[in-house]
RNA sequence: CGGGGUGUAGCGCAGCUUGGUAGCGCGCAGCGUUCGGGACGCUGAGGUCCCGGGUUCGAGUCCCGGCACCCCGACCA
């Protein structure tokens, strides 16, 4: 490929818009191009590393049995509204009508449409297991896109999809696309590591997500730093303190407490730590309930364990017709049990608390969740803080940021039941097919091995995802001698299979550099005066500072061969 | 959807306070000189100053209303 006809200018400054090193890379380097708010076209460079992503993929997921198929990029409303995921309003998706007013939507994922096809061609437990997969654009019209490539409303992800005959088959089954990914990520050049995670809107019960750590990342992760317990935040749990037994609690009164609607303001006049307060949040539920969720005063409200808790509802903070109703009042709320119930915290001790009196300037102090609490429900749907016990070793837990790379759930008979995906047994019964997916953003992907590999000039490719694997650099360009060994030299190794970008342009060798630098191909060959001066041409890996003088008549040979040990390396690392 | 910020040439920005011929750097085109780390000279092209309305003799600048984008919070590959 020749520099110079390369649809796509690298740029010397970031558009003012990117505000991350790695979405100021993908601009940069002319890989991709925004269109739109979190739509992003990409370029030649760009779509060269999507494709090898892709491959990889694919290999991986072949070699565990995978079928590739595809399936359409918008689908008719009818599958989602069997599971009713139609109706549901996260994530928020593109829906669209045809010319006779009928429904469709650009899918934000395919679990409804894999399981059409596997009730539909799968009859016989002889068919089974079965691994079906497609590489297909998901949309996703995020209120919030960001990051370039990480976050984006259209992308295209691997999802594939297990079906087997029961439990065991699909623990096999999940078992095996868990270290497909981690193939998959160590031949990306990424370190990604699996933690346990939240289900979401997927429906289902057990899920792990792959994460990278970065700082670019908007997940918050804990890990234990003495053992293995790897948690997102929203599924995170801690070993709670052995609870000293509460004696001598005097019996509760109110306090005045005039204007002090904050446990920071409670705080600081009555010279309590946080932990001594109880906090009560009031909040109404998408079924019109209202309910009280108590906790302590330095702990958070964790929304995604409460929403699986409330068995998937969403909830949002109550009206002021809901304080009136509850007869609480904004500020003041103390324990109550409102329409919806009482949930308490797990992590709220059998000790004496200040909490809210439900009146207006007033608090109670002394109140004894065992004695003094109304009815309520205990359960744990508090935030996870850095520092925290381990719930599997009781070990220090440690707050990381990360990038989900990859995702995989575990779902057992959730959508077959709801779609009727069945087989008939052995013993002439009819049963469901247990089913997992297992997503991969190739976008989201390529922006993360960039984060994963780059330097302060720029992208350092690992050779496995490469737009290309040499780069040959002509100085000058106008010198007729230097033009015909790069030219010659460019041939010879594409004959012989290597991936060549040619820069060929009447740029500077400073520009030309500082462009290799950006684009990061593995290995920079720099054909000059100078080096022909030696009858040599000189080789550089971008990833080391050393640079080596080759024998111009061995040059592709040798190039071949560094290039060859290079993807093998890359294969099995 | 809440809070903050920004919209001026392909990119980065100044000009706006105090209204009066739209600028700078990079990039781009032509010619010449250069040629190993973002060269130099000369010449040149390129603008509905985000959109709409208002005030004014006159609006990039002031006022009102939109829209878009970015960052921070609630949701997900």
């Amino acid at each position: 490929m020749r520099q110079s006809t390369l649809f796509g200018r690298t740029l010397r400054e970031a558009p003012a818009e990117a505000q991350t090193v790695s979405h100021q890379l993908v601009l940069r380097a002319a890989l991709a191009r925004p269109l739109a708010t979190g739509l992003y076209t990409l370029l030649p460079l760009g779509y060269r590393v999507a494709r090898k992503i892709e491959q990889i993929v694919r290999d991986e997921i072949d070699r565990i049995g995978g079928q590739e198929m595809k399936i359409p990029i918008i689908i008719p409303a009818e599958y989602m509204q069997e599971t009713g995921r139609w109706d549901a309003l996260e994530p928020n998706a593109f829906r669209t009508k045809d010319h006779s007013g009928r429904d469709y939507m650009i899918p934000y994922t395919h679990e409804e449409l894999f399981t059409h096809h596997a009730r539909n061609e799968v009859v016989s437990y002889r068919q089974l297991p079965l691994i079906a997969y497609h590489f297909q654009a998901k949309g996703r019209d995020e209120e919030r896109s960001r990051g370039g490539l990480l976050r984006v409303r259209e992308f295209v992800m691997k999802d594939s999809y297990s079906y087997d005959l029961d439990a065991a088959g699909m623990e096999k089954a999940y078992r095996a696309h868990f270290e497909a990914y981690v193939r998959i990520y160590r031949r990306l050049g990424i370190r990604a590591h699996a933690v346990e995670s939240d289900t979401g809107a997927m429906g289902g019960d057990v899920a792990h997500e792959f994460q990278v750590l970065t700082d670019e990342g908007e997940d918050t992760l804990v890990f234990c730093t003495t053992c293995d317990y790897k948690a997102n935040l929203e599924r995170a749990t801690r070993r709670l303190p052995e609870p000293a037994p509460a004696v001598g609690v005097p019996a509760r009164e109110q306090i005045e407490t005039p204007g002090l609607t904050t446990i920071e303001q409670l705080q600081r006049s009555l010279g309590l730590p946080a932990s001594a307060f109880l906090k009560t949040l009031l909040l109404r539920t998408s079924d019109g309930k209202v309910i009280a969720v108590v906790l302590p005063g330095d702990r958070e409200l964790n929304h995604a364990k409460l929403r699986k808790r409330l068995g998937g509802r969403a909830f949002a903070f109550a009206s002021d017709a809901d304080f009136a109703a509850s007869r609480t009042v904004p500020g003041f709320v103390g324990p109550i049990v409102p329409s919806g119930g009482l949930i308490v915290d797990a992590s709220v001790e059998p000790r004496g608390y200040v909490a809210g009196a439900n009146v207006k300037d007033r608090h109670v102090k002394n109140l004894l969740p065992g004695r003094d609490l109304p009815s309520f429900e205990r359960l744990d749907v508090h935030d996870v803080h850095d520092g925290d016990a381990c719930p599997s070793c009781g070990g220090r837990l440690a707050a990381h940021r990360g990038v989900e790379v990859g995702n995989i759930f575990k779902f057992g008979t959730y959508y077959s039941d709801k779609m009727h995906a069945t087989y008939l047994a052995e013993d002439g019964t009819r049963k469901p097919m247990y089913m997992c997916s297992y997503g991969i953003g190739i976008g989201r992907n390529l922006q993360t091995i960039i984060i994963e590999n780059h330097d302060d000039k720029g992208i350092v490719w690992p050779i496995s995802v490469a737009p290309f694997e040499v780069h040959v650099i002509a100085l000058p360009m106008n010198d007729d001698a230097v033009r015909a060994a790069a030219e010659g030299l460019v041939a010879d190794l594409e004959s012989r299979g290597i991936e060549v970008l040619y820069d060929d342009r009447n740029d500077s060798a400073g520009v030309k550099f500082a462009d290799a630098d950006l684009i990061g191909i593995p290995f920079r060959v720099a054909v000059s005066r100078r080096s022909l001066g030696s009858a040599s041409v000189e080789l550089k890996a971008r990833a080391a500072t050393e640079l080596e003088l080759v024998p111009k008549d061995v040059a592709a040979e040798r190039i071949v061969g560094i290039v060859h040990r290079a993807r093998e390396a890359a294969r099995f690392s």
